[in-house]
DNA sequence: TGTAACATGTAACTAGTTACATGATTAC
DNA sequence: GTAATCATGTAACTAGTTACATGTTACA
């Protein structure tokens, strides 16, 4: 249950409006945990109803902006959710899965896809590294949190990843005949 | 919409029942996309009545074991989603955002959870490695596929990229104090 | 005949997505 | 005054998780 903790940390970042909140997860803490305006505003909701952040006293009515802060309850909650023993979550990917899958049924469409996929996370390495170059210099004159740039490192290293893996798989690909039976029954991948 | 795509790789690469498709889902194709026995029996009962797989003409009880194979839809439309245009998954993951939230609450507690972190995907690395020496030996010799090949070689990518930030992230937390104030607000991370 | 392991399922819940509804403010 | 944009929300659906229920087979 990560969505109300990433919101907890973003309204201590700065409070902010739902709107607010909505455009930050496009960007910024979205980078690694996207929401839409839905869950944001369902989630403020039951924040406030648990006493974890309140809205900053106003008219509240539908179309009028409502501001959010964190309480103690909701510090306190993310204290304790920083600590809490949770298993990594495995790797859950569809382009692998496709792959496995064209390994039975043929690669007939498959570059196309994995090219786009190299063009994708080219763009956002290229991103990431703007970022790093402008909130981390390498003179150390940033100011940058030394956690924030921990995180960003972690996201370079896996566009990283994605870039030379999908390279090399292009090429491999081309090397494939994408025929309809690329491979047989009966020849077991991954541990069988 | 992948779960039903796994199943039909999976029934493709070897007929199964619901509970040999659990094990197999526990690790192989499962390495890459998880699902318990509740999803999968539901999703077989939706692929049956959908006409792309057939049970194995059988008396069909409770408690009694029920075999599947693909049928010629079922075929068609794996080849189909194989050349699908899908968007990349954006990175989603619980322990950057906690990264995140203790450089606003403190990181106390947390180098507990990444040194335990760090032991899995050494663990799972090791695994990979073991898979790769016995199903793809340098001598050429163990006659996978080589897609399955590149699936892996994904799989023991994203686990060195796990092992080698983790054991930074604990290095740079070990120099980092665990107060409750690690910084103040008004500190932007990625993207402010 | 009891019990462990095998095997298939139901029910209820939680999280995330998609489509749509409605009011307020600003610029023309 | 009306169109665009800001802003908050509802409803319905899909996917995934957790807890539990039930029948079958082997074997001590």
């Amino acid at each position: 249950m990560s969505l109300p903790h990433a919101i907890l940390t973003a309204l201590l970042e700065r409070p902010s409006s739902g709107l607010e909140l909505t455009r930050r997860f496009d960007r910024s803490i979205g980078y690694f945990w996207s929401a839409t305006h839905q869950q944001i505003y369902r989630e403020l909701g039951k924040l406030e109803q648990g006493g974890l952040i309140e809205a900053v006293p106003q008219p509240p009515s539908r179309g009028q902006r409502k501001e959010y802060r964190v309480l103690p309850d909701g510090r306190a909650e993310l204290v304790r959710w920083v600590a809490e023993g949770q298993d990594p979550k495995p790797v859950r990917d569809p382009l692998l899965l496709r792959l496995r899958a064209a390994a039975v049924v043929g690669t007939a469409g498959l570059d196309v896809e994995l090219q786009r996929h190299l063009a994708e996370h080219r763009r956002q390495l290229e991103e990431y590294l703007e970022i790093e170059q402008r909130d981390f210099p390498a003179d150390g004159s940033g100011g940058g949190d030394r956690l924030h740039h921990l995180v960003l490192k972690a996201g370079i290293a896996l566009e990283t990843f994605w870039v030379q893996w999908l390279a090399e798989a292009v090429g491999e690909l081309a090397g494939v005949p994408a025929a309809d039976e690329a491979a047989g029954p009966g020849q077991p991948g991954i541990a069988g």
